[in-house]
RNA sequence: CGCGGAGUGGAGCAGUCUGGCAGCUCGUCGGGCUCAUAACCCGAAGGUCGUAGGUUCAAAUCCUGCCUCCGCAACCA
């Protein structure tokens, strides 16, 4: 029974705001593939968590007005927060590390003490360029046009202490490792990682900061903390119990298998290999880099107000369904579109239809003609074959395709016998044999089989929707030795005598229409209240803003950019105004010379597409329709707005 | 030539690694059944697999060019 151990991470998040529908798929696919790898008899260690430390969320305490400490614990511990959804969604973690619990620091800070004694982790100092109001370094490459990219302002040379890693010493060796098969899936993403970060030349990375304290002190030089990437991925390792003796089983379970989204595939692929090279331990299983899901097509993200609830699909839906859904639809290693429409559609048709309705209907027919317990006798027929051979082939089939993390295929797989099933239904027309009391034993084959093909089933559909599994095989009678994995490959396993009890609907069909307008009305409700209220500003700030009307003397398309426009203004000063607007989607450049327009002329200027704008040209906007705005000719270049 | 992804019946997708009958769900139309959650089963219509070429006995699949869409980056004051 046991095949050894097998150990599985999800990267642990970012608590700096709740958790959207992506995070919550990652962590269902890591979960499902735990629970797979659980019931194949492996001693399984899944660990999940939050990666506390960084300046964003000592900002966003800060403008909160509470301590960095105070802002996680509740993200994370809150109601609603982190533990709570993965308790709700069934995640079954065996571990959950946060990188501000203590054994963490202690650990984290002995591995940058291994490091640099080694003379991995060397003390340099940063020389780049430094922008002052923006507190913040730029790499060469970074600068727009010599200037910082965030501000557009003067950025001058600067030097400040810093610890560095020795990354370059390892390029080699990450290099073949990357081309190891198996090493980094999907095999796409090799290619990716080569050649934008192996061939260009690996540098140096900088793993210590001072421009913030919230993150793990460096022990041996106060002041510098560790870099958040070298906090974050060792967690992978002191979750364990490497160098801290809050655990030990670091001997038992490591190397890891890891589950994370495609954009951090760098840092697990390349930065953390070379960490454990350096630290002589030894390298990850394997590196997954999964898709995104993407909503209408477009990223999720805040500000387009697509985010998508986890929290709330999972309460009015049934966590299953949703898990069911997130497995089912779309492949683990590409992109998916997320759509309410498709989730419910989904459910209906395969949980609530096939599976479901599978259910319900073998039980009630064996309640119905036996009054809920079959007799042993039987009558076999060839009509039957087809179903039995497919069932029993199922498990070998799921196998293969869930070592490939294949969940999709799999559960495509599971669900052509299920379909079968409803088939061998209408084939053996039970309701016709249940007429004669001389085809009882033919009628008890027929129910008997399909108690079996939904035991066979029900059981490797356990690692998606569990709880739902628990519930069916309660209906069909099947004790705790018929729901094993190894039985999964066998028919006849359920007492011929087997007794079943109906139960509640496993999984309700949803209404369509009505649901898909309830969540619409409540993204709608859920934005408007969102709306920062607009702060009273009075006349002295008002007069503040000079605006100026303006003559289009030249107006033309930037080159690489599919939103600006450039012009050339008469603000009646003499000298033509260079403004940079974000309007191209809307005009044509040629309808706008010798319009007349307004813009804001006393802003700092501002770097665009390398070049100064001066100022800011004034539209009107709603619901993504714009226009520029416009005054009659007659007003003259250069008349003040007040 | 900044990096990457995608184009397959009306919609959404799988299949491409490893060439071998173009498949699934939804929708539409017709039929069957009454055990079941208005569900289940059968059948039909609907596809030049973005496009042009190449390799091959054989290409959605491999190679080359082109077109279109999307994401990242940049940028939208």
């Amino acid at each position: 029974m046991n095949k050894g151990t097998f150990y599985i991470t999800t990267p642990i998040y970012y608590p700096s705001d709740k958790l959207h529908i992506g995070h919550a798929y990652c962590t269902v696919a890591t979960d499902t593939i735990a629970r797979y790898k659980r019931m194949c008899g492996y001693d399984v260690m899944f660990l999940t968590g939050t990666d506390e430390h960084g300046q964003k969320i000592e900002e966003k305490a800060k403008a909160k007005g509470v301590s960095p400490k105070q802002f996680v614990d509740d993200i994370v511990e809150g109601k609603g927060g982190i533990l709570d959804l993965w308790k709700l969604m069934n995640i079954s973690n065996d571990r959950f590390i946060r990188t501000t619990d203590d054994y963490h620091v202690r650990s984290i800070q002995e591995i940058f003490k291994k490091m640099y004694d080694k003379g991995d982790i060397y003390k340099s100092s940063y020389k780049g360029k430094y922008c002052t109001p923006c507190e913040s370094f730029w790499t060469e490459s970074q600068l727009k046009d010599g200037k910082c990219p965030d501000c557009g302002r003067e950025v001058h040379d600067a030097e400040e202490e810093a610890y560095f890693f020795r990354l370059s010493k390892y390029a080699d060796r990450v290099q073949a490792l990357l081309e190891t098969p198996g090493f980094l899936e999907p095999a796409s993403r090799v290619n990716e990682m080569i050649n934008n970060f192996i061939k260009p030349g690996l540098e140096d990375l900088c793993v210590s900061r001072t421009t913030f304290t919230w993150g793990i002190p460096v022990t041996f030089d106060p002041g510098h903390v560790v870099y958040v990437w070298v906090d974050a991925l060792s967690n992978y390792i002191t979750a364990l119990g490497y160098g801290n003796d809050k655990y030990d089983d670091f001997g038992k379970y490591w190397p890891a298998v890891h589950m994370v989204g495609k954009e951090i595939v760098r840092f697990h692929s390349i930065i953390w290999p070379a960490m454990l090279m350096s630290l002589e331990l030894p390298l990850p299983k394997k590196v997954y880099g999964h898709g995104w899901l993407l909503m209408d097509g477009g990223k999720m993200s805040k500000s387009k107000g697509n985010v998508v609830d986890p929290y709330l699909l999972s309460e009015r839906y049934g966590v299953d369904s949703l898990r069911y859904f997130l497995m089912r639809e779309f492949p683990l290693g590409s992109d998916g579109s997320f759509s309410n429409e498709l989730l419910i559609s989904r459910i209906n048709s395969d949980l609530a239809n096939d599976f479901g309705n599978l259910v319900s209907r073998t039980v009630a027919m064996v309640d119905k003609y036996f009054g809920g317990t079959l007799p042993a006798e039987r009558a076999p027929d060839p009509i039957d074959d087809e179903l039995v051979s497919m069932a029993k082939a199922l498990r070998d089939i799921y196998e293969q395709n869930m070592e490939a993390f294949s969940t999709q295929t799999a559960l495509i797989e599971t669900f052509k016998v299920i379909s079968r099933a409803n088939k061998y239904i209408d084939e053996t027309a039970p309701w016709v044999l249940a007429k004669d009391e001389k085809n009882k034993a033919r009628l008890a084959t027929v129910m008997y089989n399909l108690l079996e093909t939904i035991r066979i089933t029900t059981i490797l559909l356990q690692p998606v929707i569990p709880a739902s599994c628990e519930k069916a095989f309660a209906q069909i009678g099947a004790g705790a030795k018929d729901r094993v994995w190894d039985n999964a490959n066998v028919f006849g396993i359920l007492p011929p005598n087997v007794t079943v009890t109906k139960g509640e609907s496993l999984f309700p069909r949803i209404d369509l229409e009505k649901e898909l307008s309830y969540l619409d009305g409540l993204l709608a409700g859920k934005f408007e209240p969102e709306a920062p209220a607009i702060p009273p500003v009075t006349i002295d700030e008002f007069a503040k803003v000079r605006m100026t009307v303006c003559k289009v003397l030249e107006c033309e398309n930037v080159k690489k950019s599919d939103k600006l426009l450039r012009f050339k203004l008469d603000d009646g000063s003499g000298t033509p105004r260079q403004i940079f607007s974000g309007i191209a989607k809307f005009y044509n450049p040629e309808e706008l010379v010798g319009k007349t327009v307004v813009a804001c002329t006393n802003l700092p200027p501002r770097k665009m597409m390398g070049e100064e704008s001066n100022g800011m040209l004034l539209s009107a906007e709603k619901d993504g329709a714009l226009n520029l705005l416009m005054l009659g000719d007659t007003v003259p270049a250069g008349s003040i707005i007040c």
